[in-house]
DNA sequence: TCCTTGTTATATACATATTATAACAAAGCC
DNA sequence: GGCTTTGTTATAATATGTATATAACAAGGA
């Protein structure tokens, strides 16, 4: 059974929200390379949503390299990893993050001391 | 004059990309403490969007503590520093970046050398 | 007084997000 | 072979978010 949170008062869409812990469940290694996510309609009944919406999430993953789709086993993790293209899409969004932080007075010493930390977290 | 930057094919919302570059802008020093902002008629009309668009903006700059709206000055940047509040944010935010990386095979080095360059970028 | 300021309100158009049904071929199961 | 479940696609309806167009108001500057 896998572990979803869904926050229906978030900002963030339900696709997203989707999306997001799914991502972080991989880096987490509680969904490991090879296994299979459930099928859409199982996700969508468990979580109470509709099936086009958890639909758009992995057509997304699917996209963008974090899951393959296996006709007989349905989404099944599988990184594809493009490492160029991945670090400046990293850049960009960690640009507006830090800038977020240094204009509230956040050093780049505690910038690097957050990573540590959200690394640790892992354990 | 202040310099924004607006991508009309970009998926992100126009009062989003007002809001990012300011802050980017606060953050580069290119925006100081006291500084005014153009009134929201004005960037509105520079830029050739409409006032309302501009005004989502501000206000959400406003409401996060980046600028202060004085009725003789308009938009005036003045931060208001709550380190603990930011510092849970910016941790929510880099937590799905940082899975991303992890996902895709971006050591924890390689993440603090992207932090170290886009620090680098400000000079 | 006149103009500009931020602010608020209303209306419209368009895009995105979400749900509801429905249908299809491919694969697994009995 | 029949039945179910799979991913996928299509269409429609609704709700929400984004952007624009006008308009009006009080407060402050020139």
């Amino acid at each position: 059974m896998i572990q979803i949170e869904i926050d229906f008062n978030s900002d963030d869409a339900l696709y997203l929200q989707l999306y997001n812990q799914i991502i972080m469940g991989i880096a987490a290694d509680r969904f490991r390379e090879g296994d299979s996510l459930p099928s859409v309609r199982q996700l969508a009944d468990s979580i109470g949503i509709n099936m086009h919406t958890v639909n758009k999430a992995y057509t997304i993953l699917k996209q963008e390299g974090y899951v393959r789709v296996d006709r007989r086993r349905g989404a099944v993790i599988a990184i594809d990893v493009d490492k160029m293209q991945t670090l400046a899409e990293l850049k960009k969004q960690l640009q507006v993050i830090l800038a977020k932080g240094s204009c509230k007075n956040i050093s780049k010493d505690e910038i690097h001391q957050l990573i540590e930390e959200i690394y640790e977290d892992y354990s």
